[in-house]
DNA sequence: ATAAATAATGTAATCGGTTACATGACACAG
DNA sequence: CTGTGTCATGTAACCGATTACATTATTTAT
């Protein structure tokens, strides 16, 4: 005991509603004092672990309220080496695809009491180390999402022991474990889809060079061609890279009668450049995306796409890696790569050439 | 000096890459031994802060990379009461706005060194206090979000002595610091611009009941309407909405040659259920939303709307937080209402009766 | 009644940084 | 050659939790 007098603290005149000045944030120490017990039983009571007397816990809980004591993480992560914190890292935060992922990943986050430390690249591998670094340590685990299979994997390899969920669209990660979509499976459903409805000249605008989902998609549809010479047109995942893609493909004769696009922004900017030049869509050409983008079912024509259920992903993600933090050194390295299939979403903008209709069949909350 | 024999450590043989085994993370003691010096230089080199020889410098770095030693966050932010982490609680994760939010956000974080934690708290209140609880003492400041003004409030007095900057639309903030987009004068240029553009009967589709900033905006429509009866329609600040609201208002008679949706959403909903109807916009009538969202340009017709600079926003938002971390207890307690005024973006939903032409001025781009 | 087992609580070491203060080296003036 | 001031570096206390181990209280067995 110090020098400092101990006499039962006298109920300050400002404290109407029961609680403390508090000048200065409350240590454990604080508290142990005034519920009159140790240090050890009050830590016993906020992690609930050991057995405790209901007399103590009731004591300890008052002198928490009254001190709005808030344990210190970092002295606590000091002693247990833990975070409680899953590190994000995305190429970028552009757009509905990173902020669905998000959504999902914080509604898993949540269920498991972890929190979630997010941060961008843009894209750059350098970048995409640094901010890799500057999370070490401060988390529990990371995702990290990256078009290149380079930077994922060397991503893996900076963390040192911080485990690291890889989701990067890349099916072969070496064994380390990661969640992919089966790019190559649904570029094929794609242009099977469109062989089934009648188009016979498929064409595809593709997504940025050296992004590796890109790269499968382009190569699931040069595969699934049956017999018709593949016809590719660059393009960046933007909206204005399909409208300028469709554009070069009108000027194509025979005239392709069928688009698929590597995502459904570039479908969409594909689907205006069309309707600006007075093709009809789907009657003179079809176009299909990737991704069901909430957009997708509010223009009109309704896009056809592959759904990925991209909350859903994200949810899976953390959870993994949840998974991963708590397997620790253990052995049995969950070394797998999970795969999500995308799943055919036929709209109007495919319909063989005779079909309209309006079935406006998902909405979109926004708030402000 | 412990029993620990002391002689120069052999390069390992898996240690190719001149790094070190590290079997567990090596501390700052480690390093200190490396290289030849205290704890004290090593800190010192790390925080760039007192003078060092170029000599030390230089041998506590080369141990550094060697044992790819990381400070750990904890012990640094128990002996430094700092944490550089920002928290940002939001009621919601879906859609583009907070998407954007978040974008601008992670832009100044990253610009300034600091780490973003986000949680949304799925508007329920109780939840946001929850989000705020778990984060106090692991970020040293908090961007709250809420469409409740109790809510943001309340958030303010449990957070303690951590700075919160709060961002929900309601002006008068009690003094608190915030951030607010200026609802009322966005809603009474909506109104004015339709009156210019010689519309009659105004309607507006309001935003979820209890919601500050649709409360605002209903406000400010009705204040604006010159002389007109106000006609009003619940909605909810989803898609679905709009199209419910506007098929009752497609119900009145005389029917209103004008709709001020609360948001873009709502403003597109009610254009798709126009169209179904045969309902010409902007010929038979005009539609207006609110916030400028990307896709907003990439239906047809182009929304006339509202433009409020989202990332703009949550980078001020962050950079006024970092501003109030660092002022502390410091006098000049920068109680400030920041006013965000969005701009009136004339698209082609709002055109007077004759004009028409293709203008897509805004592209969204999209990842995987 | 006493020993042994068990339950509840307390004491103090520990985690890995930062930093006030102490110490040592060195230069230069007298 | 000594005293003094400056600069670089080292020592050790401290931040606030957790937890192994020690201690005390309580129950049960004999």
């Amino acid at each position: 005991m110090t020098l400092r007098e101990e006499h039962v603290e006298i109920s300050s005149p400002s404290g109407l509603n029961g609680h403390a000045p508090a000048a200065k944030a409350a240590t454990i120490r604080d508290v142990a004092e005034r519920a009159q017990v140790s240090v050890a039983s009050v830590s016993r009571v906020l992690n609930g672990s050991d057995a405790i007397t209901e007399t103590t816990r009731r004591r300890v809980l008052d002198a928490v309220e009254y001190l709005r004591y808030v344990p210190h993480v970092g002295a606590r992560s000091l002693s247990t080496s833990r975070t409680d914190t899953i590190g994000v890292i995305l190429p970028d935060l552009y757009g509905e695809f990173f902020s669905e992922l998000i959504r999902g990943m914080d509604l898993a986050a949540r269920a498991h009491g972890k929190h979630l430390i997010v941060s961008s690249s843009h894209g750059d591998t350098e970048e995409t180390m640094a901010a890799l670094r500057s999370m070490r340590g401060r988390v529990d685990g990371m995702i990290v999402l990256s078009p290149h299979l380079r930077a994922a994997n060397l991503a893996a390899d900076v963390a040192g022991r911080t485990p690291v969920l890889v989701m990067n669209g890349g099916l072969d990660e070496g064994g380390r474990p990661s969640i992919a979509v089966d790019n190559h499976g649904g570029a094929v459903a794609a242009v099977q889809h469109l062989v089934a409805t009648g188009r016979r000249r498929i064409a595809h605008i593709r997504g940025a060079a050296g992004n590796l989902e890109a790269d499968i998609r382009a190569e699931g549809y040069a595969s699934a061609l049956d017999g018709q010479d593949p016809i590719i047109v660059e393009g960046d995942f933007t909206q204005a890279a399909g409208h300028r893609a469709a554009t070069r493909l009108m000027a194509l004769s025979p005239r392709p009668d069928a688009v698929f696009a590597a995502n459904d922004m570039m479908a969409l900017g594909a689907m205006l450049a069309f309707q600006e030049a007075g093709v009809r869509c789907p009657e003179d050409v079809a176009v299909i995306g990737f991704d069901d983008v909430p957009l997708a079912a509010l223009v009109r024509p309704t896009l056809t796409t592959l759904r990925v259920n991209i909350a859903e992903m994200g949810r899976r993600g953390v959870e993994r890696l949840i998974g991963l933090v708590q397997a620790g050194a253990n052995a049995d390295p969950d070394t797998a790569c999970e795969i999500v299939r995308p799943a055919l979403v036929v709209r109007q903008s495919t319909a063989a050439a005779s079909t309209a209709g309006s079935n406006p069949d998902r909405t979109a909350a926004s708030p402000s």
